[in-house]
DNA sequence: CAGGTC
DNA sequence: ACTGG
């Protein structure tokens, strides 16, 4: 167990911003409880700050990279034109946001399921995917967690065996693109030292990923700062906050941060 | 109608 | 076009 006091740091709202769908607020309340990276963690808050039942080894190995402790996020909110009403106030909504470096097969997957769907489904389904085709693990109390299936596992599964999971049309496109993965047909180990828009044209060509999904991995599973996913949500915001074009040069480097605070903002807006 | 894709 | 909040 070891305590930290971070900035900018906000595990409830990290928790339900829709980057993660595997971290989720402990049953017994007052934490939030996080399967990543074959491991669990639990986050409780302990003053200003918090507790986290890893040892100091992981902490400094697995679970600082992954939280992206060494960002500077506060540099990005203050980097945000103060005459820019609406990303004022979508970025204080989300203080606390930050991008994690989460496991690129792991958010293909969760966003080819994340198509025409919504949060507590796609959370539902990638628990269920895991469950059925990932590796068991024990965590030191010996309670029982499932791994992301390696992408053999997937490729092996049927559609049907899919479809009876919960996942709908979804199922033949996670089938295939696990297969594609299998063969290293994107080798995905290999996107994150690509530019943004050499790793997003290989990753449209995996079955079931279109633009917007491609988008989703870039920022979430490649940490591409500059992917700038346009859902439903984000069209609706652009529309009508943005009518002459979201300042991408501005916020070159970054702009996905903001999406994803806008995208909240969106979600839950002033709500928490 | 849902964080789209073919 | 699956399926459910």
């Amino acid at each position: 167990m070891i305590r930290q006091q971070l900035a900018w740091f906000d595990p409830a709202r990290i928790g339900h911003s829709g980057q993660c769908f595997r971290f989720a607020p402990l049953p017994e309340g007052g934490g939030w409880g996080l399967t990543a990276r074959g491991r669990r963690l639990c986050i409780r808050p302990d003053g200003d700050g918090f507790l986290f039942d890893c040892t100091p080894e992981e902490w400094e190995t697995v679970w600082y990279p992954y939280f992206d402790l060494d960002t500077d996020y506060e540099a990005f909110a203050a980097a945000v034109n103060p005459r820019d009403a609406y990303m004022t106030a979508a970025v204080a909504c989300a203080a606390g946001v930050r991008i994690l470096r989460q496991d690129p097969w792991e958010t293909t997957v969760a966003f080819i399921l994340s198509q025409q769907s919504n949060i507590p489904r796609i959370t539902r389904n990638l628990e269920a995917v895991c469950r059925a085709y990932g590796a068991p693990f024990a965590d030191r109390e010996g309670n029982i967690w499932y791994d992301i299936p390696t992408p053999a596992a997937l490729a092996a599964a049927s559609e049907e065996e899919l479809r009876a999971l919960g996942l709908g049309y979804r199922a033949p496109y996670l089938r295939a693109a696990a297969a594609r993965i299998a063969a290293g047909q994107p080798d995905l180990a290999s996107l994150a030292a690509m530019p943004y828009k050499k790793a997003h044209a290989a990753l449209l060509t995996l079955p079931g990923v279109g633009v917007k999904v491609a988008d989703c991995v870039c920022l979430f599973g490649l940490h591409k700062l500059d992917a700038f996913p346009i859902d439903t949500h984000i069209r609706q915001m652009l529309d009508a906050h943005y009518k002459r074009g979201f300042p991408m040069r501005r916020y070159k480097g970054f702009a996905g941060v903001l999406q994803q605070y806008a995208f909240y903002y969106e979600l839950y807006g002033g709500k928490t």
